[in-house]
DNA sequence: ATTATCTATAGATCTATAGATAATGC
DNA sequence: ATTATCTATAGATCTATAGATAATGC
């Protein structure tokens, strides 16, 4: 076991998490593009922030572009195969409940890690030919919520313009990262899951919870 | 009545709208910055978007910041204004008909204008020093917002949890600004006001919706 | 030999300033 | 004289490439 690897040391002792290099730098890239936007961050800051020289982000990216592609690839897919699981669930699901177990799920995902990565899709800088892929797996999973919406509004009566707001409240989890005096971070998915089906005109019975959280359960060991 | 204004006669004629050579450069900052996003946009992608060189901007605003400031200013400042005006109304508001009449106006507010403009917030580059003033209103307006809806939340047994979120419903309207086959634009705000109750556990009843226009427009007359 | 870093730098920006120029206003 | 524009440019970036260097791996 090298106690160095190969290749000329760095001037810097590690500063990042990650098990590599190039973990080390997307840890880096998602606090700043998080935090000062994508146009804002200069690939020096980046890698001042990781402790190498700017040239040496390039041994494992060809260009910025790529890093933020990398980080963005690790968004929306967790929670767009979850669907399937959620499709296949016996005995099959409920509007209501399909949609209570999506959002908690998705509301998880987002305020999981050490940093907002989810806030990287209201950078608008972002809608960008280039980044496409992203986007259209993102609008996947929007339609998804609002197919899911109007199964439940045709049962409330609720008039179809909430079919939107269930995508749009779990979205909003990204603004309260940082919310002073808020309840407790883990607990917000699933109270906004809640709330989608209240401002459907749905009430959140406690089975329904119950039932949320072993399909997400069974989801991550599988 | 002069057919040109004073100064040097400009290389290509006017393409934006506005009164005045500032109103123009606003308007095409508003495109771009929430488009391609403030440090994404350069003073030189506005002047060519006015239809004038990249150094004449600085004639009305001494440096890029003094733009994104003056567009900021436009933003909050309204529905701060209309607190006053509710707060005043008789015979006094019950916290559901006040918070939905505010929600209502807000999202007016955001949906006013050719461009996106309170996606500015959105925006992770602009939490800087200097823009301080700028969040600190909206920082109020958020927490007036918590308050009021709290005092519904009281009544109707619904977990606190869900306090913060008639404020980030009216938030998401910035990213329904062009969904397509959605609801009639001018429509969606007294939607995402109904809804606001809807989430904290309250009905919203028709007459309600009546007084919140009633409210909106004999403030829109002072 | 291979790898991961480094130094150095080209070429393309970008913001802001200095000062010239071409109109109107008086 | 005043004003609004223009041209030109300084100085500070910023991305990406070329090629040197200092480790490990065989």
């Amino acid at each position: 076991m090298p106690l160095t690897r190969a290749g000329r040391p760095r001037l810097q002792t590690q500063r990042r998490p990650g098990m590599t290099a190039r973990d080390e730098i997307l840890d880096a890239a998602s606090e700043l593009f998080t935090t000062t936007g994508y146009a804002g961050t200069s690939t020096r800051s980046i890698a001042e922030s990781v402790g190498i020289r700017q040239a040496s982000l390039y041994h494992y990216f060809k260009t910025k572009d790529d890093i933020l592609c990398a980080l963005l690839s690790q968004t929306v897919t967790p929670t767009l195969s979850f669907i399937p699981t959620l499709l296949g669930a016996t005995p099959a699901l409920t509007a209501a409940e399909h949609l209570h177990a999506l959002a908690a799920f998705d509301g998880d995902q987002l305020l999981s890690g050490s940093w907002n990565l989810g806030a990287l899709y209201l950078l608008p800088e972002l809608r960008d030919a280039r980044l496409e892929p992203f986007w259209s797996d993102r609008e996947r999973l929007r339609l998804h919520y609002l197919a899911l919406s109007r199964a439940v509004l045709d049962r409330t009566g609720v008039h179809p313009a909430a079919a939107d707001l269930p995508f749009r409240l779990v979205e909003s989890l990204v603004n309260m990262w940082s919310v002073p005096h808020g309840p407790e971070r883990s607990e917000l998915p699933v109270h906004v899951a809640d709330a989608c089906l209240r401002v459907l005109g749905d009430a959140t019975a406690p089975e329904l919870r119950d039932r949320s959280r072993q399909l997400i359960e069974r989801h991550a060991q599988s």
